[in-house]
DNA sequence: CGGGCCTTTGACTGGTTTCAACTTCTGTGG
DNA sequence: CCACAGAAGTTGAAACCAGTCAAAGGCCCG
């Protein structure tokens, strides 16, 4: 249950094993089915997630109600809705389960907690945070340079497991695009 | 020379004076003139540079040779190409001046030294980091959820002092649109 | 003063959205 | 096991918005 969690750790920052175990005290195992919610918009974010198993998105819905994705989140990645989580004011997200999950929970206490006992808990989440800034910045330098067609292409270059897992309008919509638009991309890509 | 940094630093973590000076010693004070590079796409990126007057630009060029513009670093901003700072390869993007610039430069040497030597440093740069994240996190939810004109609505409320500082051009860079349709937009929601 | 850059404007082209219809697939209950 | 409702994907036609190309006027800087 806690493998992939301390696997990812160690990958960033070397621990020994009384250091995992004093840090496992804080993670709390949490499992959730597909459809079901992590985090509603209006809530304030209570945990930072990290997922051994599964797959979820995080999302918001704008006043037409069209969801607007802003992460998936499969084996290995973090999610939360981190201004709410660190500043406590309700969530402008969502966050639910694109397929059943095992989850570990960290809450606030215990982050702020461990932020202080442990250097090394503090240097995870600084390496943690700096991947996520890379691989954000990655996607708005790809969003303001290629047209729909080749950031598709990029994408699948890129997550070629996730597209096989998740359905083609989520895609569409953290692209940015209808799904009828996505769909004629793809005939047009398929079809040179 | 350096307050506006320290000031900057303070408001995120508190250090002693005596701190404050170690911390000094790493600054490497840089004066840059209009148009210059502080970062040439290909080259590796040596330097973290924190801005203390003047106005930046972070951009990358695509194969039609378009600029792509994916940050603005003002008074009080951080730059760098983070991911060649880093990693060491050549930088993918350019830096260059806006406006006459004061900078403050932190190595890569110093950096490290600065992580493993000041815990209130790596403090610092991961508050500053969520910083960074949270602010891109808000810019891909309206690039994704938002039409050209309400995006740029909502910059001038966000940031109505860098419009008066910023060629309209890079503007429409930054947002990924053509000049001229930023003028179109701009047309519209002054006649409305 | 003149050249070059920036902004605006117009006409045209091409890509995206909208709305609606139709198909396929899946999960549920009879 | 089949029937059916709901969701997901595809397709078409019309409306809309952004990109392209070209031209003209304003403004700053040398």
């Amino acid at each position: 249950m806690y493998d992939l969690f301390f696997k990812c750790f160690r990958e960033k920052v070397a621990i020994s094993n009384e250091e995992e175990m004093q840090i496992r005290h804080y993670l709390m195992p949490k499992k959730l089915r597909k459809k079901q919610y992590l985090l509603q918009e209006g809530d304030p974010c209570k945990y930072i997630a990290f997922v051994e198993k599964g797959l979820l998105r995080e999302y918001s819905v704008d006043e037409s109600g069209n969801e607007h994705i802003f992460q998936f989140a499969p084996e290995g990645w973090t999610i939360s809705d981190l201004f709410s989580f660190l500043t406590g004011e309700p969530a402008t997200y969502n966050i639910d389960a694109i397929e059943d999950c095992e989850l570990l929970l960290i809450s606030k206490s215990a982050h702020e907690e461990l932020l202080l006992q442990s250097p090394k808990y503090e240097t995870y989440t600084r390496l943690q945070l700096t991947g996520a800034y890379l691989a954000m910045q990655k996607r708005i330098t790809a969003i303001i340079s290629l047209p729909a067609n080749e950031r598709y292409a990029s994408l699948t270059a890129l997550y070629p497991d996730l597209l096989q897992r998740v359905p083609q309008h989520m895609i569409a919509s953290y692209m940015g695009l209808k799904p009828e638009t996505l769909s004629r991309v793809r005939r047009k890509i398929a079809g040179s």
